[in-house]
DNA sequence: GAGTGGTCTAGACCACCTC
DNA sequence: AGGTGGTCTAGACCACTCA
């Protein structure tokens, strides 16, 4: 909130203005605001320095713009949340106690869309938090793609750049699905937990561009340890 | 200048055709892109043209711009992830089972920020799935604020709405926290579920663009219920 | 000093909408 | 026909970086 002169650029206080109106009610979802034109003859500047505070706002998903009619204020989406998930955890280290090429199992033939004949490779990591174990990480990758040839390599390696080994950075993305399950089995034993004990089970898929499964992960962790935070709305950042 | 029914803009072309160089590993993340002048030049189109394209690119997250320095390819974010939550569950319906005025417990004080002596509103809402009830919703408010006078109102309303009857659409946001838990006591008998059944726990405030707390929120879901599903990394949509 | 991106101007033509 | 936003031009000055 520095502003003792005038650093700001003309277009940057035009779209202020129209912000501070927006979060003071007085343009509500669904309102149209003045004209570009308008706007041109009551700050004086070019229509292209207006339209720039416009843009901005767009980019902002604060209003949108209806080609021939106007610009309109957009209804917020309290509903969608941005959040953060790593599989690396601070102050944890993590080993790997698995490394194998498996038939796949139903789950995992869905997962990555290939044949029960197909082998996969499973990656069995666990993640600690001094001598107590706190995630297991179950992956899965095709066979068939090249992974790093060195074992070692691999034991170090977490998913995203797992998979960004074989295409490029922009050419996949993943879908995740997260759900709380009971310690059972495997799990619960790898986890030196407790039958019934509640995890956050995170799945992730990684979905290159052309629809190629690349990977497909399986993420338990105990709690309090990995909570999801998000955040939804507008923020004043600006 | 090329015919052949062109109906995209010269802007339109160029940013694709940069975003193609990205995609396909040409252009990494750390690389410069070319200088304005030089697309200038290559596309014999003006600067303002040039820089729409990567105005475009920067506002899809494939680019950042360093003044005085050139244009750069970003580094993907795997790890970020958009979801979308809402109390509202298809093929549901809910009730509040209760509505009343409380004072704070050390948690609803530290999350609304408000003395122990402050009274409160709790609202309870159970949603069924037929009679099989699958999620519990508790819901607490500052009393001061004037909530819809009329009781009847409030039964029905969900949280963004509630919210926004007292605050206009874009001041505020909403921070959430995912955690499994497992059903006890009041939650498991409003669940008519068995004790360490596990639950998927969403919690979140709803804060002012002042830092105003005006809302915070427990919301317990069975599984497989209330799945939450995000996606991560560029989607190619243009 | 040459090159870069950031800002801004004063025009222009277009397609589409509403009256 | 007049208003709207979408695109585009050919200039301009600035502040900054780098060699």
């Amino acid at each position: 909130m520095s502003e003792s002169g005038n650093a700001q650029p003309i277009y940057a206080i035009i779209a202020t203005n129209l912000r501070e109106r927006i979060f003071a009610g007085k343009d509500n979802p669904g309102d149209v605001l003045p004209s570009e034109n308008t706007l041109c003859g009551r700050y004086e500047v070019s229509r292209e320095t207006v339209r720039k505070a416009f843009k901005q706002l767009e980019n902002e998903g604060l209003i949108y713009s209806r080609p021939h009619l106007g610009y309109f204020v957009s209804d917020p989406h309290h509903d969608e949340f941005t959040l953060t998930f790593s599989e690396e955890m601070e102050n944890c280290w993590s080993k790997y106690r698995d490394v194998h090429g498996i038939l796949p199992d139903e789950e995992v033939q869905e997962a990555l869309q290939i044949p029960a004949d197909k082998k996969v490779i499973e990656f069995s990591r666990i993640t600690y938090d001094g001598d107590m174990p706190v995630a297991l990480d179950i992956k899965y990758l095709p066979y068939d793609r090249a992974y790093p040839s060195v074992e070692s390599e691999i034991r170090y390696a977490v998913f995203p750049e797992m998979a960004a080994a074989k295409v490029t950075p922009f050419d996949f993305y993943t879908k995740m699905e997260v759900r709380a399950v009971s310690a059972r089995g495997d799990v619960a034993e790898a986890l030196e937990c407790g039958t019934d004990e509640p995890l956050l089970l995170i799945i992730r898929r990684f979905i290159q561009q052309d629809g190629t499964r690349i990977g497909y992960s399986k993420h338990y962790v105990r709690q309090p340890y990995g909570k999801l935070q998000g955040i939804s709305g507008y923020r004043q950042n600006v």
